[in-house]
RNA sequence: GCCGGUGUGGCGGAAUUGGCAGACGCGCCGGAUUCAAAAUCCGGUGAUGGCGACAUCGUGUGGGUUCGAGCCCCACCACCGGUACCA
C-alpha cells in the first residue's frame, strides 16, 4: 500500500460507475415517502466557483444522507442560462449567446460531475432552450389572463450602462445592482406583474415558514414594508378638487400646518397653470427629474421646496393651509401627498424650519419641551389642542378619529406597502420574449398557445446600443394578431430572468413534458421543496419571486402547495484573508480584485474532490461564513489518508481470512469501549447531518471514532468481528460527506453491492447505556472531583458515595452543609457554609 | 431611526434541555521512527502562580435570578446584515 490513495483513478473511476448505473435516476415512486432536496441552480458563467462547490456539497450530503435513510430523492440540477454575460460576449467576441452558453455549459456540468455530486442529470432543464421558455411564455400569458400582468407607462429605473430597465429589488443604494452604475430615471412602456396584489399573503405565509432562518423573513417583511395608518380627504380651497394623503398618524391632524405634493404629482401642473408660480414650479420640478435617485433620496441634504399658491382645507378644523411641492415626497408611496405636522415628524419639521412655517404641538409626549422643540416630537402621549379628542391617550386617538373621519365620508382606515408591483420588461436580447402582440384594432393580445414558443430570432445585431436587439431582426416583430388575423407587431422587450428561476423546481418535477408546462399531479407528488439551499443574496429577489409565482400557480389550480420552500438553508459566504495595500491582515470574500480567490479545480487537482467536499463542510457551519485555510484543507486530507491507510491496513490483515463475520460479541472493557463508540457516532451524524445540519460536528464525530480506532489497534486485543464492524460503520457514515474513497474502500473490503445504495445503520440502543457513569461533584457550584457510578444509581446511593470522597471530606470539614444537590446519573453539588 | 444577527484559547469552531467551558481540526511544543529530512505514529497545549499535588481567574461590559449561568432576565458596548426623507 501506498501513504497517500490515488484520488484521482478512485474519482474518476466511481464517476464513471455511477453514471453507468444511473445510481441518482429519480422515478415517482408514489409508495415511498419523498424528499426533494434543492440548491440554487447557477448562471452559467464557465468556472465553478468555491460558493458553488460549498452551496453543492451541502445539498448533496443532505441528498445522499436521506436516499441512505430510504426516502425517494429528487436532487436535480439544471441552468439559469438567459442574461446579460452572455449579450455582453457577443457584443465583445461576437459569438452568439446561445454559442457562449452552450459552452459554458457543457464546462460547468463537467466540473459539477467531477464533484462526485448525486444529481438525476436526465431532468436537466436550461431556461434559455426553447423547450422551457415555451412554457415560460404560457405563464405568462396566464398571468396576464389573470389580470396579473400589464402595461404602464411609468418613470422607471434605468441603468445607462446595461442599457436597460431595472426592477425596484435590483437597484441597490441607487445603482445598479449588476454593474453599481447610479441608476437614472426614465419614462417608458413597460410590462409589469402585480405582485402588490400579493403582498398580504406573502407577508401573511412568513408566519407560516418555521424552516426559514428569522434573518430572510425579517428581510422580506422589510422589503414587503407593511403600514397601517388612514387615508384622509382634504379639499383643496377654491378649486373644488379633493386631495387625499396617507398618514399612519391620524391623531395630529390638528398639528397638521401645510400640505406636501410629490413633484411629480399630476396636480400641480394644473393648480400652478397660468398662476404666477408657474414659473418656479415648474424650474423645481424640472430640477428633481434630473436628480438621479441617489441625490434625491439622500437624507442628509436640506429640505428645500416651493409653495404652488394654493390652500388645502383641513377636515377636522376647517383651517386653511398652504399647499407646497417638495422632493422628500415621493410619488409613488402612498398618494403622492402627505399632511404635515411639523411637531411630530422629523422630516416636516426640518422642512418647516427652513420655511418658517408653523409648528403646533397636539401631543403632549412626556419628558419634551414642548414650547421650544428642537427636534420632532415622534412619541406616544395624551392629546392637547385637538378639539373634543383633547385629554384621549393618542393612540385612541388613532382608532377615534379614523372612525370619525370614516363616518363623515372624509378618509378611511387603509394598508399600505412599500412593495411595488415587478417590472419585468428588459431591452435586451438574451431572455425569454414577451408573447404579446401589438394590434392598432385590438391592442395588446397575446400571443395564440397554440403558437408558442414565440422563439427568439438569430438575425439580430449586437450593438449594446439604443433599443432592444429584437428590433434589428428582419423576421421577428411583424406579425399577425391572434384575435383579429390582421397585421400586427410583436413586443420586443424580454423578460427578466428572475421570471425563469421562479418556477424552476416545478419544471424539475416533469422536466420534458412537451403537453404542459408541468403535470399537476406530478408536482403535487413531489412539492414542496423540502429543503433549498443557496445564498443570503438572494434572500429578497428570488425567493420573493418564487413565493410570489408559486401562489399564483396554486391560485389557478396547477399546484396544491401554496409556499414553494419548505425549509430554507442560506449558506454563508466563502471569505479568505489578504493583506491589503496598508499591510494589514484582513478577510473578505473571494474575489479576483483582492487576489484572495481559491479555485475549486487547483484544490482538486491536488488534494481531489472529497478532501475539497470534507473541508467545506468541516470548516464552520453551513449557515456561518465559512473561513478559507489552506492549513484546514491539509488537515482534512489528512484525515481522509488516516482513514484509508486504517481500512487498507485492515484489509491486509485479513487478506484471505474468511470476510463473514458474526454479530460481534463485546466481553472487555476496550471492546465495550468501541462498540458504544461506533453507535454513538451514528446516532450523531444521523442527528448533525440529517436533522440539524450541522455537518462540522457530524464529521468531528466521525474523526473521534477513527482515533479511537487507533487507539483500540494499539492498545487492545483485536476482537475481529467487532473491528471489521467498526470499519463499516465508518465507511457508511462517512459515504455522504466523502462518496469517493468509501465506495472504493468499500468495494476493496470485498463487497459487491454499492455503498450508495445502502441503508444508513441503524445503531443499538443498548450499547449507548453505559454500566458505569461519571458522576460530576461541585462544592458550591464548583467542579470538586468526578467519581464513578453504576448507571442509575439511585439518589440516596449517589449522595452517599460523594460523601465518601477524600476531596469532599476535605472541602467540608468543619463547615456546615446547608444543602445537598442531587441529579441522579450526573451530578452531586454541596452548597457549604 | 427601525428590524434581524453575532461576540468563547494563537486561529476555525464545540458545548443540542441551565449541570465537567474549550469537542474536532489548524498552529505550536515534545517524543518515537529515520543516516537525515519529509511523511507517519504517540503525547502535550486557556491564563496566572507553584518543582509539585494544586490554587486562583476565565465565554464583550455591568448587574440580577439560581445550589449551579457561555446558555435565562435587565441595562449597556462593539461589530455584521437588511431597510429607510415610506408619511
Amino acid at each position: 500500500m501506498r501513504d497517500k490513495y490515488d484520488f484521482t483513478a478512485i474519482e474518476s473511476k466511481w464517476q464513471k460507475i455511477w453514471e453507468e448505473e444511473n445510481a441518482f435516476t429519480t422515478t415517482d415512486d408514489q409508495s415511498r415517502e419523498k424528499y426533494y432536496v434543492l440548491e440554487m441552480f447557477p448562471y452559467p458563467s464557465g468556472k465553478l466557483h468555491m460558493g458553488h462547490v460549498r452551496n453543492y456539497s451541502i445539498g448533496d450530503v443532505v441528498a445522499r444522507f436521506k436516499k441512505m435513510k430510504g426516502c425517494n430523492v429528487l436532487h436535480p440540477m439544471g441552468w439559469d442560462s438567459f442574461g446579460l454575460p452572455a449579450e455582453n460576449a457577443a457584443i465583445k467576441h461576437g459569438i452568439h449567446p446561445f454559442t457562449w452558453t452552450n459552452s459554458n455549459i457543457n464546462d460547468m456540468r463537467d466540473q459539477l460531475k467531477s464533484l462526485g455530486l448525486s444529481y438525476d442529470w436526465d431532468r436537466e432543464v436550461a431556461t434559455c432552450k426553447p423547450d422551457y421558455y415555451r412554457w415560460m411564455q404560457w405563464i405568462f400569458i396566464q398571468f396576464y389572463k389573470k389580470g396579473l400582468a400589464y402595461k404602464k407607462d411609468n418613470p422607471v429605473n434605468w441603468c445607462p450602462d446595461c442599457q436597460t430597465v431595472l426592477a425596484n429589488e435590483q437597484v441597490v443604494d441607487g445603482c445598479c445592482e449588476r454593474c453599481h452604475t447610479p441608476v437614472t430615471k426614465k419614462h417608458l412602456s413597460q410590462w409589469y406583474l402585480k405582485i402588490t396584489d400579493y403582498a398580504d399573503r406573502l407577508l401573511a405565509n412568513l408566519d407560516d415558514l418555521p424552516g426559514w432562518p428569522d434573518k430572510v423573513k425579517s428581510m422580506q417583511r422589510n422589503w414587503i414594508g407593511r403600514s397601517e395608518g388612514a387615508e384622509v380627504t382634504f379639499t383643496i380651497d377654491g378649486s373644488g378638487k379633493d386631495l387625499v394623503v396617507f398618514t399612519t398618524r391620524p391623531d395630529t391632524l390638528f398639528g397638521v400646518t401645510y400640505m406636501v405634493l410629490a413633484p411629480e404629482h399630476p396636480y400641480v401642473k394644473e393648480l400652478t397653470a397660468g398662476t404666477e408660480y408657474e414659473a418656479a414650479v415648474n424650474a423645481y420640478v424640472d430640477a428633481c427629474a434630473h436628480k438621479s435617485e441617489l441625490e434625491r433620496t439622500s437624507l442628509t441634504k436640506e429640505k428645500t421646496g416651493e409653495f404652488i399658491g394654493k390652500y388645502a382645507v383641513n377636515p377636522v378644523n376647517g383651517e386653511k393651509i398652504p399647499i407646497y411641492i417638495s422632493d422628500y415626497v415621493m410619488m409613488d408611496y402612498g398618494t403622492g401627498a402627505i399632511m404635515a405636522v411639523p411637531a411630530h415628524d422629523q422630516r416636516d419639521f426640518e422642512f418647516a424650519k427652513a420655511f418658517g412655517l408653523d409648528i403646533i404641538p397636539v401631543v403632549d409626549v412626556p419628558d419634551v419641551d414642548l414650547d421650544n422643540l428642537t427636534e420632532a416630537a415622534a412619541a406616544e402621549g395624551i392629546m392637547i389642542n385637538s378639539g373634543k379628542y383633547t385629554g384621549m391617550n393618542n393612540k385612541d386617538a388613532i382608532r377615534k378619529i379614523t372612525e370619525d373621519l370614516e363616518a363623515a365620508g372624509k378618509g378611511k382606515k387603509t394598508i399600505n406597502y412599500k412593495l411595488r408591483d415587478w417590472l419585468i420588461s428588459r431591452q435586451r436580447y438574451w431572455g425569454t420574449p414577451i408573447p404579446m402582440v401589438y394590434c392598432e384594432k385590438c391592442g395588446w393580445v397575446p400571443e395564440d398557445e397554440k403558437n408558442l414558443p414565440v422563439l427568439l430570432p438569430t438575425d439580430v445585431e449586437f450593438t449594446g446600443k439604443g433599443d432592444s436587439p429584437l428590433t434589428t431582426s428582419a423576421t421577428f416583430r411583424k406579425c399577425t394578431c391572434p384575435k383579429c388575423g390582421g397585421e400586427a407587431e410583436r413586443e420586443i422587450d424580454t423578460m427578466d430572468t428572475f421570471l425563469d428561476s421562479s418556477w424552476y423546481f416545478l419544471r424539475y418535477c416533469d422536466a420534458h413534458n412537451e403537453e404542459q408546462a408541468f403535470d399537476p399531479a406530478k408536482v403535487n407528488y413531489w412539492m414542496n421543496v423540502d429543503q433549498y439551499i443557496g445564498g443570503v443574496e438572494h434572500a429578497i429577489l428570488h425567493l420573493m419571486y418564487a413565493r410570489f409565482f408559486q401562489m399564483v400557480l396554486h391560485d389557478l389550480g396547477l399546484c396544491e402547495a401554496e409556499e414553494p420552500f419548505k425549509n430554507l438553508l442560506t449558506q454563508g459566504m466563502v471569505i479568505k484573508g489578504y493583506t491589503d495595500s496598508e499591510g494589514n491582515y484582513v478577510k473578505a470574500k473571494m474575489s479576483k480584485s483582492l487576489g484572495n480567490v481559491v479555485s475549486p479545480a487547483e484544490i482538486q487537482a491536488k488534494y481531489g474532490s472529497d478532501t475539497a467536499r470534507l473541508f467545506i463542510l468541516f470548516a464552520a457551519p453551513p449557515e456561518k461564513e465559512l473561513d478559507w485555510s489552506d492549513e484546514g484543507v491539509e488537515g482534512s486530507y489528512r484525515f481522509l489518508n488516516r482513514v484509508y491507510r486504517l481500512v487498507f491496513e485492515y484489509i491486509e490483515s485479513i487478506r484471505g481470512d474468511e470476510r463473514e463475520f458474526a454479530e460481534p460479541v463485546c466481553s472487555n472493557e476496550a471492546d465495550k469501549s468501541l462498540n458504544y463508540m461506533l453507535n454513538a457516532t451514528i446516532k450523531k451524524v444521523e442527528e448533525d447531518a440529517g436533522g440539524r445540519f450541522n455537518f462540522n460536528t457530524a464529521i468531528a464525530s466521525i474523526m473521534e471514532l477513527v482515533n479511537e480506532m487507533y487507539k483500540y489497534k494499539q492498545h487492545a486485543e483485536m476482537n475481529l468481528p467487532l473491528f471489521n464492524k467498526a470499519i463499516e460503520t465508518l465507511l457508511t457514515v462517512l459515504n455522504p460527506f466523502t462518496p469517493h474513497l468509501t465506495e472504493e474502500m468499500w468495494n476493496q473490503l470485498g463487497h459487491e453491492d454499492r455503498l450508495y445504495a445502502k441503508s444508513w445503520p441503524v445503531y443499538d440502543e443498548s450499547a449507548l447505556v453505559k454500566d458505569e457513569i461519571e458522576i460530576i461533584v461541585q462544592i458550591n457550584g464548583k467542579l470538586k472531583d468526578k467519581f464513578l457510578m453504576p448507571n442509575n444509581s439511585s439518589k440516596e446511593d449517589t449522595e452517599k458515595a460523594a460523601r465518601e470522597l477524600e476531596k469532599v471530606k476535605e472541602a467540608t470539614e468543619g463547615k456546615n452543609i446547608v444543602k445537598v444537590i442531587v441529579i441522579p446519573n450526573r451530578i452531586v453539588n454541596f452548597v457549604v457554609r
